[in-house]
DNA sequence: GCTGTATATAACCATAAGGTTATCTAACTG
DNA sequence: CAGTTAGATAACCTTATGGTTATATACAGC
């Protein structure tokens, strides 16, 4: 029998964040909104891109909950919400020992104490 | 005229490494890694996922720079590299202001000073 | 109400991504 | 050498992504 065929929506959000983050126009974009908010036509000036082009990509960062899109008459300023950044950098701070100099002088110290305890015996 | 239509492939490393990390099993086989290399069938042991998908899970890793995979007889044994995990932290930093409550007490310090400053006029 | 401006939506297209099965290579083991 | 094991590669399929143009919507100003 054929194997089943996962859909492959319903992506988790930290899946989601890094997704968002893996362009560098929407990079650029989240950049930009961190000296302030700005408006769709403001944000898109400075790519060479359709309109809807910028359009989808805020929906990206929408949906990444990296931006919150507010109206005020036909204008729909954007604002860069960070929550999900924070997520990244404590999703990554438990590698920071592989490649924190210090952080690997500290491991390499543990393990050394490790093995003293080990050669010298010891209960629990 | 028709737009030029630009082919999508070369991509800056920084994206490449997001895009990596945009995908829960490959985020696992990191965190599998952390804890020292393992060879590709101890990293799949844990997917419900063919050998071919594993092994274009670790394509991407490698690509991106977050794995390197050496060679021992019939095993290529996988060790983590943490460097391009760096520069996502170094990225993201900038934005921290906007999540930490206490950069945010900073910044509304800054401005304080700075408003003093303005109301009382100084020279350079 | 008409016109222009700001933005979203729809439809479309090409390529990338994530998965599969089938096949090939390389090395150890008897 | 035959068989097994580890892994990569190829070919294929489906869905997602990043872009386009064309069209619709909402509001502001005359």
């Amino acid at each position: 029998m054929k194997a089943a065929r996962r859909t492959h929506s319903a992506t988790d959000p930290l899946s989601a964040t890094f997704a968002a983050l893996a362009d560098p126009t929407r990079r650029a974009i989240l950049a930009r909104l961190a000296s302030g908010p700005a408006t769709v036509k403001e944000l898109s000036a400075p790519f060479p891109m359709s309109g809807p082009g910028v359009s989808k990509h805020l929906r990206v960062l929408e949906r990444a909950g990296l931006i919150r899109q507010g109206r005020q008459a036909q204008w729909r300023p954007c604002r860069l919400e960070a929550t999900p950044l924070k997520d990244v950098t404590e999703w990554a701070e438990p590698y920071r020992r592989f490649w924190d100099e210090s952080f690997q002088r500290l491991d390499t110290y543990v393990q050394h104490l490790k093995e003293k305890e080990k050669h010298h015996g010891h209960r629990a």
